[in-house]
RNA sequence: GUGAGUGUAGCUCAGGGGUAGAGCGCCGGACUGUGGCUCCGGUGGUCGCGGGUUCAAAUCCCGUCACUCACCCCA
C-alpha cells in the first residue's frame, strides 16, 4: 500500500504548516493595509464557468469531475476544481454586482488545482494569493497592486526581486507592425514569451516554423533586442510614433504605471520586458510578473482583464489583479533559509514532568494554572513506573527533541517545600521557584 | 503531451553477477533525582513490482509503477 499523497499533492507536517501560516499572515496583513477585503469561493466550479477562459493550454489542465451517475460510464464531466482565483472572482462579480461596492477590492488566499506534471516549484494543488481591484480603468489600480506585491516581498525579507511589466496592446501593435496576421498573434506571443530562454535566434527559428515570413522574424527580433534605455519616457515617445493607436494606448498606460510607481515601494523593482506575454488568454492591458534569480518560473503574475467579467454578465467591468504563488515563495524562502527562528520551532512554552504515577491530578491542576495564565503547556502523558525512577530518560528527552524551552519538575523535595524546579533546557540551569510564582518566573 | 535520471534499513546513501553495508535514527545500558556530549550493547531491508537471461541477479535485459528534474505551459 502506497502511503504517499497523490501525485503533485503534499501533506503538510506541523513545521510546514507553521511556515505556510507565517507567509500567508504576512501577505494578508499587507493586502489589508491597502484596503483589500477577504473573499472565499468554492473549490468546485461548474465546468462551463472555467472552460474557454485560460486558452487552449490552460483548458487542457483543468481537473474535471465526472458527472454523478451516468458520468461514471460515459466519462462526461460537468464540474471542475477551480483552476485559478480570477475566474471565480469574475463569476462572483457578475452574480453580486449590485451588492458590492462600486470599486471592489478583494484578496483571496485559497488552493487551486491543475492537472499538470509536477516539477520544482510546481504542484497539482497549490495556493494562490490574489489581489484584484474591480471597477476602475485607472492605472492607479496597477500602481497599487504592484506596490502591494512589492510590500509583501519586502516584508518577507526579499531584497532582490524584479517586477516586470509589459502591455498586451503594445504587444499586439508590435505584432501588427511586424506583419503577423491576427490569427497567429497567440502563437507569436507564446514564442516571444520564451525569448529569455531560447534566445533571439530561437525565437526566429520557431516563428519560421509557424510559417511566418523572414521579415516578421527580423522585425520582431529587432523589437526584442532593443532593451529600453534608462530614459523610459523618451524611449516610449519614440516607440509610440511608430505604432498604431492601440500601441500608443499601451505605451501611455505603461508610462503612467512607471511614473506612478515611483511614489510606491514598487518603483525600485520595476522593469520593462518587451517580450513578456503571459499565457492566459483573458488579459487585455498591462501584464506583470515577479521574478527572482534562483527560480526558473515566476513568483507571481497578473494583469488587466477588462473583458472577463463581461463573459459572465454581458456588460464589461474593468478589472486588474495580481496573483502570488505561495508554494514558490516557500520554495525560495526555504532554500535561502529566510524564516524567522520562532516560526520553525517551539510547540509549547513549558512541559510539566509527571514524577509520581499516582499524583497525576496534581500535575494536571498545575498545568491548568499555567495555561490559565496564558502559557502554552504540555503535560507528558506517561508517568514513570516507580516514583522518581528514570524520569528523565523519556520525559526530558522528549522535551528536548521537541524544542520545548522549559521543563517543570514537582518531585519529593519540591512537594515538601512547596516549590517547583524549573529547568532551562537550553542552558541546563535549574532553579527552585515557589509554586505560586512559577508563571511570574517563566514570564520574566 | 515530450525527454532524462533515480528507486537498497525509519532517513541520507554505498555496493554494478556468488544470496546485503555505513552514517544518522530508534531501543537498552553506564554517568546525572533529569535531555543534548561520551562510552558499551542491541533493533533493523523478500534491494519498487512483474517477467526474462544465468548454475547463481540488488547487480545484466524487457516491461511496469512511483518519485525527481527538464521541456511545453504556468504560480
Amino acid at each position: 500500500m502506497n502511503t504517499g499523497p497523490a501525485r503533485g499533492m503534499r501533506d503538510f507536517l506541523p513545521e510546514d504548516v507553521r511556515r505556510r501560516q507565517y507567509v500567508i499572515g504576512v501577505i494578508a496583513d499587507v493586502y489589508q493595509k491597502y484596503g483589500f477585503e477577504p473573499l472565499e469561493t468554492p473549490a468546485v466550479e461548474n465546468l462551463e464557468t472555467l472552460q474557454g477562459k485560460y486558452g487552449e493550454e490552460g483548458d487542457r489542465l483543468i481537473f474535471k469531475i465526472l458527472k454523478r451517475g451516468e458520468g461514471a460510464e460515459t466519462g462526461q464531466a460537468d464540474l471542475a476544481l477551480r483552476y485559478d482565483l480570477t475566474v471565480p472572482l469574475a463569476r462572483v462579480i457578475a452574480e453580486y454586482r449590485a451588492k458590492l461596492p462600486k470599486f471592489f477590492k478583494r484578496y483571496q488566499v485559497q488552493p487551486v488545482w491543475r492537472a499538470d506534471r509536477p516539477q520544482k516549484g510546481r504542484f497539482r494543488e497549490f495556493y494562490q494569493c490574489d489581489v484584484d481591484a474591480i471597477g476602475s480603468t485607472s492605472m492607479v489600480v496597477e500602481a497599487e497592486l504592484l506596490s502591494a506585491a512589492a510590500d509583501v516581498f519586502l516584508a518577507l525579507g526579499f531584497k532582490e526581486f524584479q517586477i516586470v511589466v509589459n502591455h498586451r496592446k503594445l504587444l499586439n501593435a508590435v505584432l501588427d507592425h511586424a506583419g503577423v496576421p491576427a490569427g497567429l498573434h497567440g502563437a507569436a506571443l507564446v514564442i516571444m514569451d520564451k525569448a529569455d530562454k531560447i534566445g533571439v535566434d530561437g525565437v526566429r527559428k520557431e516563428l519560421a516554423e509557424k510559417g511566418l515570413p523572414e521579415g516578421v522574424a527580423k522585425t520582431l527580433r529587432e523589437e526584442l533586442a532593443s532593451a529600453p534605455p534608462p530614459d523610459l519616457s523618451a524611449w516610449m515617445n519614440q516607440q509610440a510614433s511608430a505604432l498604431n493607436d492601440e500601441g500608443k494606448e499601451g505605451i501611455e498606460d505603461l508610462r503612467q504605471i512607471v511614473a506612478l510607481c515611483q511614489s510606491t515601494s514598487a518603483g525600485p523593482h520595476l522593469a520593462l520586458d518587451r517580450s513578456l506575454a503571459r499565457g492566459l488568454s483573458y488579459y487585455t492591458g498591462p501584464i506583470f510578473e515577479i521574478r527572482v534569480a534562483d527560480l526558473a518560473g515566476s513568483l507571481g503574475g497578473g494583469g488587466r482583464y477588462d473583458n472577463l467579467i463581461g463573459m459572465f454578465s454581458g456588460d464589461n467591468v474593468p478589472a486588474s489583479g495580481i496573483s502570488l504563488g505561495l508554494e514558490r515563495i516557500l520554495v525560495v524562502m526555504g532554500e535561502r533559509d529566510m524564516f524567522p527562528a520562532a516560526v520553525v520551532s517551539t510547540p509549547a512554552d513549558v512541559m510539566v514532568v509527571q514524577w509520581f504515577a499516582n499524583r497525576t491530578n496534581l500535575y494536571l491542576s498545575f498545568a491548568t494554572e499555567l495555561r490559565q495564565a496564558g502559557l502554552r503547556v504540555e503535560l507528558y502523558p506517561d508517568a514513570p513506573i516507580e516514583d522518581g525512577k528514570k524520569v528523565g530518560d523519556k520525559q526530558f528527552k522528549y522535551a528536548s527533541a521537541r524544542g520545548i524551552p522549559f521543563v517543570v519538575v514537582i518531585g519529593a523535595d519540591e512537594l515538601a517545600k512547596g516549590t517547583v524546579t524549573v529547568k532551562n533546557m537550553k542552558t541546563g540551569v535549574q532553579t527552585a521557584v515557589p509554586r505560586a510564582e512559577t508563571v511570574k518566573w517563566l514570564n520574566s
